[in-house]
DNA sequence: GATGAATGAGAGTTCATTCAT
DNA sequence: CATGAATGAACTCTCATTCAT
């Protein structure tokens, strides 16, 4: 491996480092300190790769972004729209205990950053929220839904009040029942005049 | 006023002032000197009523908290449950523009406070949001509607769900398209053998 | 003296502080630290007086204006302009021993000063120098010669020029010799009409 | 051409750029990337042609100093002394826009140099200025004039000092009125017994 | 009690210089 | 020779907390 893979690799281990202490951490409480030891990288060396704290933050909200990706493509490779918004929902769940203790790393990293006055980096996290909105929808789309909009607003929102209180209360049983009560509710719904 | 009621009266500025920076700043972005300011309350003299950062985040939650039950109590005098649950929930979208701009109060600061390593703080603000699921656990119990907890979950974590997607996407619509769908959920609901 | 006499005496020291150690270091081989230890303060100190290094830098400058102001306030007192703009001369080259180590204190920071991108200090620089050449006008006006704002120019380049060029060549000399011309040249001066 | 004339190629421009940046953004505000970007050198590269920043800062002076010597030689084919001083002055005037800009390129790097306690960069600025003292001297005395040096110290300082005003004020005009008096000066100057 | 001032431990960031290939 | 990457010391600035009056 070359000097350049090399290098590009150290950026990546220093996104995914800050992706997750960042999760564990916040944004305020994590220092890059804290960052470059989580990545085995001298703390002057970050600035090779990253200008700023904020980009730093930056490149863990696309780490988030492509772990979603991930996961919705794994999921398209499922047969049926209803298949699909029952394994993210399961997937959600097989998280409960990473929720418990530091919530979802996208909705957390947004009600961090929406504290800031500049609104660059919010932006930023909403836009990945919005992807996941987005996907759902589409799902809901297919399957022939009315409204797939308003399903798949209620579905996140699910998601991320079910996480949120999971986090607060450091219960995963929460995770657990809410996320039944989901499957219940997919399993629920039929298309118009089927 | 005497010395001490006028005291108290400074403490509760200070609190009031602490609840509502905290919530448009978070946490970790305000300064002591922010909080004294907007109580108009000399720096140096914060620390006469509450001798470290901490003490004044833990008054905020209570301040959220009393906010919750002067809610709460209100509420209570509404004839039914199911009132009283409608209520709530237009309670919430008539702050949405807030909820746009800062999230849920309790919330995010759950979210803030989950981050520290110290789990005493993220407790506290646990316990707000717990005292909220009892709350509504009771309005279903009393309804007489089965798994009265399950509901209340529910409920709860579409509040807080709502509240975040409409902070992270900076879009009050979001309140009012899943309100309107609590009402009709509510409404939809009726006790077993009604 | 009470709390606030010595806190505003603290941020005289630390400006007489900073004028001279700006003066001998220069503004970017100078450090805070460097500062506050000629001043005798703690660093972190330093901030609740000059909430940025610029401003240090601002009250250096101010600093040198009252000297200045001093200067020809003392001189304003003798009875001719020839007296005081010979007067003037003198002080500069009783100053020489100072200039040939650290050249003119206003025109080494106005040089320095407009290296940089922000030209907002330099300005102030450009001001403490203007104001020079203004009461320098002044008395060429009063004494009655054509184009005083001119010789006031020719006589204050002729300052900064001997003062750059003793500091350059580390020789005070130089700095006796231009003065001498200098005086032979106000010497040589007369009314029109005279 | 070879490799050893690509090299020495490479110095030039790495001194160019030098003599070039530090003009404008004075040595201290001047970081070796910028140098290697405005000649267009990676980085890494420069320490091959100069072992440290004080090496690049001592290249831009001889820079100067071999710019200055072909003005010098230019002006030595004029026919009389007179003419060349004021060719020398009117080169100078012609300038009067960089130096409202940055000031004297010599004369603004001995002033940042002379700040500094190690004296060995400050004395090789001071030497490029005693150069132009020295050809200026010699003029006078092929003139004929009593005290060529004095002569010379004068216009040398008249030169350094309307640089410094023009930068500060960033006025070019004070660059024309000056320079206008100094050819007057030089017209009215007659070697004794002429 | 009240208050302006004091303190010091870090935080983020920059950069000359060096290294490994 | 060339070069992207690495390093660490230093600097400015922030802030919770404490002190002296």
């Amino acid at each position: 491996m070359d000097r350049r893979a090399r290098a590009s690799q150290k950026r990546r281990r220093l996104a995914a480092a800050a992706a997750r202490v960042l999760h564990q951490q916040g944004v305020e409480r994590t220092t890059l300190a804290d960052i470059a030891r989580e990545a085995d990288v001298p703390v002057g060396n970050v600035y090779y790769y990253f200008k700023t704290k904020d980009e730093l933050v930056q490149a863990a909200l696309a780490e988030h972004q492509a772990h979603l990706d991930e996961l919705t493509d794994a999921l398209d490779r499922l047969p049926t729209p209803r298949d699909r918004l029952r394994a993210l929902v399961e997937a959600w769940v097989a998280q409960r205990d990473t929720a418990a203790r530091h919530g979802c790393p996208t909705g957390t990293l947004a009600v961090e950053l929406d504290k800031r006055a500049d609104g660059t980096l919010d932006a930023e996290a909403g836009a990945v929220i919005r992807r996941l909105l987005d996907w759902t929808a589409t799902q809901f789309r297919q399957w022939g839904l009315p409204d797939p909009d308003d399903h798949a607003l209620t579905l996140v929102c699910a998601y991320q009040g079910m996480s949120l209180l999971t986090n607060a209360l450091r219960d995963p049983a929460i995770m657990t029942r809410e996320g039944e009560r989901l499957l219940r509710w997919l399993d629920s719904l039929a298309p118009e005049g089927e």
